[in-house]
DNA sequence: ATAATGACTTTCA
DNA sequence: TTGAAAGCCATTA
């Protein structure tokens, strides 16, 4: 496993429970700036085994960009456990739910 | 080594 | 906000 990984997988754990974060904002934080695809392409590689909270990571429109359901469970659900909200286009409120100060 | 692919972002309209 | 086009880069074949 690349160490590259491993400062995503980082990243991905501070987000705090309840928000969301887009990739480019991790890939910020886990030091890859603009390498948010290499973001999206190691959450990839993560399941829900890993205990990385994958979930809370969405792309720039706030939506799932994953297919509706993997791992068992919907990522949809999940983030409704920690009080983020979905729309009906199922999208969150990036505004209202995203993880830090915007850029 | 080159080519194709992808859980993306940003800018312009 | 959405849509299209261009950019960027690691992973896979």
């Amino acid at each position: 496993m690349s160490d590259r990984y491993t400062r995503i997988y980082a990243a991905v754990r501070k987000v705090p429970r309840g928000r969301v974060a887009t990739y480019g904002q991790i890939a910020i934080v886990a030091g890859l700036p603009g390498h948010a695809r290499q973001v999206g392409y190691a959450l990839h590689a993560l399941t829900v085994s890993t205990g990385v909270p994958w979930q809370r990571i969405v792309n720039a429109k706030g939506m799932i960009s994953l297919q509706p359901m993997r791992g068992g469970v919907n990522q949809r659900m999940l983030l409704e456990s920690e009080g983020v909200k979905f729309d009906a286009a199922g999208r969150v409120s990036l505004m209202k739910f995203r993880w830090k100060k915007r850029r």
